[in-house]
DNA sequence: TTCAATCTCAAA
DNA sequence: TTGAGATTGAAA
């Protein structure tokens, strides 16, 4: 093994572990390599240690391709992905997919192809592999997965292989490089001497054409991009001609896919004399301590704070990520962002397409000088290569949007934040009007800063929050449809004032369930265990787990009545609702449904803000963030589906959601929140209409005191899954048994989760409750190895096991 | 006997 | 995660 390096590899694979190869030169870590995994396959992997010691039980396979110059993650990174693989209890290379965007991961297609020793000879052939070979032969590259795919073959796997032995067939793997340069196509104005000579006279686009480059070339302009020239010029064959005449050269150039140039920016906003205070707070306090909180109410305008700060260390030569928890967000803050720093911000979220993604990535790798100092981003943004990062906004600290849940690894963009302003020795700003009691508990002991702002931007007040109990309104027959007289006025005086109005319903659909009057059944996907939810759009049934559609009729399936109705009610039935009662305004709905298309979602927010809408119907997407300036009035119309969650953190969650839609009235001048409730008592309530933030913290937290939850206790989640019930009670008795047997009382468990049932795997879910002074990391160990005996043991072989660290529901 | 579906294990 | 040899099960 002279001259032959040991490098360890991560795979993209939910294997646990890294990988040897070996390889006849030193490979510096962090670059990518190819290399071959298993029989066939091929896989980019990322070096992750060097100097590695001969192991004489390993047959080593040999590095392919080193696929960098540069490497792709620093040994920072590479750490990070430790941890993150450690705390969340899953492989590396789990979180090497996650963290990598797409095209930089290659893999392997195998490509059947006709082996070059065969003569077509068809005798000792059975048919079926006649096909075959004909099927392989008029498509050429023709990929392995592409025929099992195909109905006609998609059991000939044996076929293949017993081919591939005869020499018959063969099979390549095929590695295709997937991220490609954005280019622009332009000319080269060579020669302009012997026009006439060249150019016939009749030819008059051609002549149109030399004109205009002699006009370029005269005025010193040795180049000019397609694009900018007079679309009837712009034929290939035109272009041609000229080429072949040797005036000009057709060639293409590599431009970035983000726009550079320098945009003129407009100066941040002066605080206001709250504003001030709390950026000169956070600026003292991030001095002795390494995180802080901005507790600052909706409206009181943190992100013109954020944009201060943010000035500072850029005017420093620092750099900034700002990280949201939607996408949808995202594009809000982005343009304000613009408007003060320009071009120095980029974007990083994973709807952006593949190629752009591997774009502002390549902006981080440790020798370019990134042209971006900010990055706004959604969770995966924690992953971008930076060489180094001075300062961490993590916006809407409380929103559970920032945790994963699925697939793996199930991490906490805030949580992984702080471990990453370790890394590289920056600051954090967590920013909420209503923090997470975590957060909350970190500060009571002492781990966190925090600064109030408790005053609204430009002195504007909170919105005055008025309930309505529904149970009087019924009584006295004051409603109609879903709405009370009282909101139903509300509305009306609000458009007359020209205001606008936003109605908040967490159900998306018509009718979330249907029933049968006569026999009482409810009808239910046949994958999961929910009950179907009524669409008028396209009067049909549909599941919103697993997203199947069922035919929509009255007859009902278990007693052949035909009495099949629409009961509760959803966006959709609102809207429909509130038009009957309203039929003169214009009422828009944003919902999951209605932002299906790329940019519905875009749409929507334009034209409310351009008042083209007066009232804008919607799902928890409405809560989050959207600023807008004429909304007068927002109205919750069943609040007590957001009180009767249950979940340990439902009462957190509900009052953060509350305050946030609450939060989407009036931001310029005082606002009304109408909140139609049945359970008027519920203390939650009086606290959102007082306004008192810490007494629900109080009572929560001593709650969770009481009942050993977090932030007292850690939690560990863990999910069984199986399709077969008989299974997963088998194995979860199984798991019960072993997981008690070590942890005792801190067991919980088997639980049936709220939906027993998901595109056909039936669910059983434990929690184990760690406390806070016992190790978690010892306990995580210990589990580990529960989780080992189990997956050994025969009789789980086909139940899923998922972990979840510090899960946000259960 | 034969073929496909399913299980099981190992990969560096 | 993937591939393929081994095992099982049902059809013929």
């Amino acid at each position: 093994m002279k001259n032959k390096s040991i490098i360890e590899v991560i795979l993209p694979i939910s294997v646990e572990g890294t990988f040897s190869y070996l390889s006849n030169q030193e490979i510096e870590i962090g670059k990518r390599v190819l290399v071959q995994f298993g029989k066939r396959k091929l896989y980019t992997g990322i070096v992750f240690s060097n100097y590695n010691k001969y192991d004489s039980s390993i047959k080593y396979k040999s590095v392919l391709e080193i696929l960098d110059e540069i490497p792709v993650v620093g040994t920072n990174h590479l750490n990070f992905w430790k941890w993150i693989s450690e705390y969340y209890m899953c492989s590396i290379g789990a979180v090497m997919k996650a963290a990598i965007p797409n095209f930089l991961k290659l893999e392997s297609d195998t490509i059947v192809k006709i082996s070059k020793n065969y003569d077509g000879d068809t005798t000792d052939l059975k048919e079926e592999e006649i096909d075959l070979i004909s099927h392989v032969y008029e498509n050429s590259k023709l990929k392995l997965d592409q025929i099992f795919k195909d109905d006609n073959f998609h059991k000939s796997a044996k076929k293949i292989y017993s081919l591939v032995k005869r020499d018959i067939l063969f099979l390549e793997e095929s590695v295709k490089e997937k991220f490609s340069d954005k280019v622009e196509k332009k000319v080269k104005i060579l020669e302009l001497k012997n026009k006439e000579n060249l150019i016939s006279k009749r030819a008059k686009k051609q002549i149109e054409l030399f004109e205009i480059l002699q006009y370029c070339f005269d005025s010193n302009q040795k180049e000019i991009k397609i694009k900018d020239l007079p679309k009837h010029l712009r034929s290939n064959s035109l272009l041609k001609s000229l080429e072949s005449k040797s005036i000009i050269e057709i060639y293409y150039d590599k431009i970035s896919r983000f726009d550079f140039s320098n945009i003129s920016v407009s100066p941040i906003p002066n605080l206001s004399n709250e504003q001030r205070q709390a950026y000169d707070l956070v600026n003292e306090k991030l001095l002795t301590k390494d995180i802080c909180l901005l507790h600052g109410i909706t409206g009181s305008g943190k992100t013109e704070i954020y944009c201060r700060i943010i000035d500072d260390y850029i005017k420093k030569g620092k750099k900034v990520l700002y990280v949201l928890p939607e996408i949808a967000l995202t594009t809000q803050i982005i343009k304000r962002l613009k408007t003060f720093f320009g071009n120095m911000v980029g974007i990083y979220h994973s709807k952006m397409s593949n190629n752009e993604r591997v774009e502002i990535w390549n902006q981080f790798k440790s020798d370019s000088a990134s042209l971006f100092k900010i990055i706004v981003g959604a969770r995966s943004s924690i992953f971008l290569p930076f060489d180094n990062l001075d300062l961490i906004i993590i916006d809407e600290e409380h929103d559970s949007s920032l945790k994963q849940t699925q697939p793996n690894p199930r991490y906490h963009a805030r949580d992984c934040a702080i471990i990453l302003s370790k890394i590289y020795n920056s600051k954090i700003i967590l920013g909420s009007a209503t923090p997470s009691l975590e957060t909350i508990d970190n500060i009571k002991q002492k781990k966190y800063e925090v600064v109030r702002l408790d005053k609204g931007y430009g002195n504007v007040e909170l919105p005055s929050i008025e309930i309505i109990d529904l149970r009087k309104s019924h009584l006295k027959k004051e409603m109609n449809g879903f709405f009370s007289n009282r909101l139903i006025d509300e509305i009306k005086l609000q458009l007359d004032n020209n205001k606008q109005i936003i109605i908040f319903h967490n159900r998306r659909g018509f009718s979330p369930f249907v029933i049968c009057e006569f026999c009482g059944a409810v009808p239910k996907c046949k994958s999961c265990d929910v009950s179907l939810t009524y669409h008028i759009k396209s009067n049909c049934l549909k599941c919103h787990y697993c997203g199947n559609r069922y035919d929509f009729s009255k007859k009902c399936s278990s007693c052949s009545q035909e009495t099949i109705e629409k009961k509760g009610f959803a966006t959709q039935k609102i809207e429909d609702n509130l038009s009957e009662i309203f039929p003169q305004i214009r009422i828009s709905r944003m919902d999951y449904d209605s932002t299906r298309n790329k940019n519905s979602y875009e749409n929507i927010i334009n034209d409310f803000e351009e008042k083209k809408i007066d009232v804008l119907v919607g799902t928890q997407m409405v809560t989050k963030g959207l600023d807008f300036d004429n909304v007068g009035l927002v109205s919750i119309i069943d609040a007590d589906s957001l009180l009767n969650f249950p979940s340990f953190n439902s009462n957190e969650k509900a009052y953060q959601q509350l305050i946030q839609v609450s939060g989407r009235s009036g931001r310029k001048e005082r606002g009304k929140v109408l909140i139609q409730a049945f359970d008027t008592e519920n203390k939650l309530l009086a606290d959102l209409k007082m306004n008192n933030f810490s007494s629900m913290v109080e009572r929560e937290l001593n709650q969770r005191k009481d009942f050993n939850y977090p932030p007292y206790t850690r939690i560990i989640g863990i999910k069984l899954k199986s399709r077969s019930i008989n299974e997963l009670n088998v194995s979860s008795s199984y798991l019960s048994k072993a997981l008690k047997d070590t942890f005792g009382h801190r067991v919980l468990g088997p639980m049936q989760p709220q939906i027993s049932k998901i595109r056909d795997y039936n669910i059983i879910g434990f929690m184990i409750k760690i406390e806070r002074n016992a190790s978690v990391s010892k306990a995580k160990n210990i589990l580990k190895e529960i989780i080992q005996r189990f997956e050994n043991k025969k009789i789980n072989r086909k139940t899923n096991l998922e972990v979840d660290i510090d899960p946000i529901s259960l």
